[in-house]
DNA sequence: CCAATAAAGGACATTTTTGTCCTATTTATT
DNA sequence: AATAAATAGGACAAAAATGTCCTTTATTGG
């Protein structure tokens, strides 16, 4: 709808990654792709951004798996999981496409989506991976179905 | 950024048919492609789209092309021509792509979503073709570039 | 050291979106 | 009636996104 399924996937996966973190508990890509219900080897690869780009890390080998200490989970905001995913079209891209549209060259409906684009800002660069896995603990929130 | 390349298309040659229909001018698929700089094919499978939503009338037959008269631009929405292409994508999805989100069952950002999806649709809802004509019209804003 | 386990990564397959090309249909003009 | 101009529509092509499979690399524990 706003995202792409890779970045829908990479959030819901961090926020797993995240929830399991309290509990100091490493998860696998197997066990991710199971409790978000997404297709494994894809998840993998996505994964594997994250972890490239800092959002969460990663262990290889026996008792391996994906992992944030209880600091990254607050500084981690979704802004950064998005901008690793799907890049920064949505902070910088014209609604209808332009190349150029600012406010000195805006297109119709510039002014009107600045408005809407700011607040999405805003609220991917303050939601932490730590509000969104404390509400899934609590049993508020879900992440499959 | 938030809908496809052919809704971009489709709502910037609907502004263009607009405008020039302030003036009585019938246009082209040849025409519009030029001034809203699209694809001439893909442009005309979205303007036949259009047409058969009643979001613009068409002509055929020299002389013929595409318009829309003065009371159908302020009936015509940026929801409608947004429906037509995309679907209710952006009214109905899950921003993390869960098929069965809602307050009962909110996926972590589902909350956040609704606020900001409550003011994308109401600015779709509320803007009409002749307000974003009118705006080219004065040269405020662009359809290329 | 060896075996097993887990992520990393490359190559490939499928699906969706975007885009093109050609023919058919409609209609205004002569 | 013939011609030409315009949209309608079907079939195809290319590119991007999504998804799978298999091999390599790192690491743990026996």
């Amino acid at each position: 709808m706003m995202f792409s399924k890779a970045c829908e996937y990479g959030i819901r996966a961090a926020v797993y990654v995240a929830l399991q973190s309290l509990d100091g508990r490493r998860v696998s890509v197997n066990e991710i792709a199971e409790e978000i219900d997404s297709p494994i080897a894809f998840t993998a690869k996505i994964l594997q951004q994250l972890s490239r780009s800092k959002v969460i890390h990663s262990v290889k080998g026996p008792t391996g798996g994906f992992e944030l200490d209880r600091t990254e989970m607050d500084t981690v905001k979704l802004s950064m999981i998005v901008h690793a995913i799907d890049g920064d079209d949505i902070y910088v891209g014209c609604g209808l496409g332009l190349k150029e549209c600012n406010a000195n060259q805006p297109c119709p409906l510039h002014d009107k989506f600045v408005d809407i684009r700011t607040d999405l800002k805003n609220m991917l660069e303050n939601t932490s991976l730590y509000e969104l896995a404390t509400g899934l603990e609590v049993g508020l929130t879900y992440l499959k179905r």
